[in-house]
DNA sequence: GTTTCATATGTCTAAAATGACATATATATA
DNA sequence: TATATATATGTCATTTTAGACATATGAAAC
């Protein structure tokens, strides 16, 4: 249920497309949240039903037609009262990577570093993509206090990992001889 | 299926219990995997019927009766293969405080501190319990480089939330007026 | 003495999530 | 000129996950 609460909160910032949401999640969220576009659309058609948002059909002609999406009151009274009233629950985190490092003592010294070299790229990727996310965002006039704390978040996060990358490298090479 | 290299992994390293898996990913795994105990169960049986790992029953008497489930070499051999071949996922996050920081404009100075202060508390009782393991791990012989790597990197990861935390307390304070 | 927590394993239903299938035009790249 | 990517929305079947229901004893706390 907390994909509804995902939705209202990018919504309330800006009116959305289902279309917009995807790549929000892709680029912009994906150290916080995450979900496919036949989730969000699903979603949304539901959240519709239930007065929660409102759209609007932008005709396009070349291109598809798309709705944007606004929130109703109600929505954003929903919004407000489960970020306050329902008790905070554990982060959701499922990382295959550091399921591998459990296989690290019957790998060989090579294959651990490619295993690390394949994660740094994963993670310079998101880190590149939040820098530009940040760079865009600060040359605009909007300054979101959300996203503001979500972007440092992001970029911590991900310099975070790139550390400790670092050092599980070292940490192989002193300790690990085959 | 990830679930399954999940379990294959921690089998990996020491034979153990459908509840010891429980306790295993609350405890000490928190911030790289998650699952409940129903899961766990059934996925533990279809394992078992793939041929990828077998249990001993150990009868108890007074406690319940327990499976110790170890790896057999399909198990081991599937477990190395799926760490070297498949591609790595992107990490999939669900964090939920990051979503309520979208609505921090509509809130007051207060009700932003009492949210930071329930995400502290959640990151300080994490770092606690890896702290306690990291601890406990040292003092035994058993020394897995995949432990001590997948250690290291939950504390890097909660002190980062930690001092973001910390860090967006006082950006609230010297921004925010109402 | 009673309640709560730990040990230990399971099933079942409902909800959430994935990935494929489906469609159609515009633009950019090779 | 062909191919890939971006725009834009949807459905459907299968898989994964969550949470309740179910059971039973031991130990610790109150």
């Amino acid at each position: 249920m907390s994909l509804r609460y995902a939705l209202l909160g990018i919504i309330a910032k800006e009116p959305v497309t289902g279309y917009d949401v995807v790549k929000i999640f892709k680029q912009r969220m994906t150290y916080f949240w995450n979900s496919t576009h036949s989730q969000i659309y699903t979603e949304l058609h539901k959240m519709e039903d239930n007065n929660l948002i409102q759209h609007e059909l932008v005709v396009q002609g070349t291109l598809p037609n798309k709705k944007i999406y606004s929130l109703t009151d109600t929505g954003k009274k929903e919004l407000i009262r489960w970020a306050l009233e329902e008790p905070l629950k554990p982060a959701k985190i499922k990382d295959e990577f550091l399921i591998k490092t459990t296989i690290f003592p019957f790998l060989s010294a090579e294959d651990i570093n490619n295993l690390l070299d394949e994660v740094i790229a994963r993670e310079e990727k998101t880190l590149r993509m939040t820098k530009e996310w940040k760079k865009h965002f600060t040359s605009q006039e909007e300054h979101s206090v959300g996203t503001i704390l979500t972007v440092e978040y992001g970029i911590k996060y991900s310099e975070m990992y790139l550390e400790w990358c670092k050092w599980a490298k070292q940490y192989i090479q002193e300790n690990m001889q085959h």
